[in-house]
DNA sequence: AGGCAATATTAACACTGTTAATATTATGAA
DNA sequence: TTCATAATATTAACAGTGTTAATATTGCCT
């Protein structure tokens, strides 16, 4: 590890093989041996730039964050500021944990080699949604629409309820139909998204 | 497999010790090898009574839901029906989650071998926690306090906002302290247990 | 071209779940 | 009681996992 440039290069050619597989087998597919492979290298190279596989994985979260978020201000452009626009962005975060069912694993399932270690990348993952509708609860605040304790109230309350709602039907097979998710998300939204 | 008495005994020695081990040291502790010993038998015995290690310790989950119940009714004895009671029942549901998280993963986390086998298993957990408040909800159904429709958007708020403020606290240490937990639960389960 | 440092690869270890072959035990008939 | 057979338990083995140490290969500079 002399040469910084190479380095991350090297990082950036399994951190993108990882990518693909989490992406189309999902997590259960990620080994040390099949991420290197899918690189082109020896399963032993990878630990010339990776600790263990855990970090290599969490490292991905960045990347899956920004395409979430390409898509998800796609799907709201011209959208006017209110609970509209948050509940659309919202269930355009859900989808794309719908297209990508390991990524939801390795955000919310997945559990870190360390506790304290890599905290920055947990932390980023724990205040994603909060980050996708922070410019709606900061014109909400500003606007004197909302004050500040019922913002962080539905705030925390949208991210519950959303990661709930994945968790079920994700990894549990509940409710059994598209359909019936859709359903019961446009309802939770809406119960969480008004006036009282 | 002749005798039936005599395998279902042999089966309960194997739970016995798979709860023992989910509860002290939690799922990552759970291996054949690891079950078999605690049980006093070889790992291949097994499978003799359970077709793979991941039915073993969904069998486990219909005794854990009796004792997390008993503590709920414990907790919530000689309480009035309404909201306030709800707010209790709940609450002790989750604490036994906190006291005992490898039981948490068990029943959210951990997916089970087939998705179609043993689909009872996991509806029952599904349900779990709605049929914890059942009484409550059906009282409110009759005494016409709330009608059917809120009922059921009351129940699945619960049941998203529950699980997932578990999941970040246990799986993804956020809050970071236990005051700040408590704090976000009573909040959200003053947001949903409440007449809009 | 030779030597040294950087990097990549293979071998090995201790695990995992699971199955097949073997050893042990229990049961029933002679 | 003895023996054969069925039932059950155990060991050996296989393919997989993450990770580390020893070895092979590469690239660079004198």
């Amino acid at each position: 590890m002399q040469n910084k440039i190479q380095e991350q290069r090297m990082r950036e050619y399994f951190i993108q093989a990882a990518k693909e597989i989490i992406r189309g087998e999902g997590m259960r597919a990620i080994s040390v041996r099949n991420v290197a492979e899918q690189a082109g290298y020896s399963y032993a190279t990878l630990y010339n730039y990776f600790t263990n596989i855990k970090d290599l994985v969490f490292e991905c979260t960045v990347d899956f964050q920004e395409e979430c978020l390409e898509q998800i201000d796609r799907d709201s452009k011209n959208l006017d500021m209110g609970f509209d626009r948050i509940k659309i962005r919202t269930k355009s975060f859900m989808k794309y944990f719908i297209q990508y069912p390991g990524i939801f694993t390795l955000f919310y399932i997945e559990n870190p080699s360390t506790i304290a270690k890599k905290h920055s990348t947990i932390d980023l993952i724990n205040s994603f949604l909060d980050r996708v509708n922070q410019q709606e609860w900061d014109y909400f605040l500003e606007t004197h629409y909302l004050n500040e304790a019922i913002i962080e109230s539905k705030k925390a309350q949208l991210r519950y309820n959303v990661i709930g709602i994945l968790l079920f039907y994700l990894n549990r097979q509940f409710p059994k139909t598209y359909n019936d998710y859709l359903q019961i998300t446009d309802n939770q939204l809406s119960m969480v998204l008004k006036i009282d």
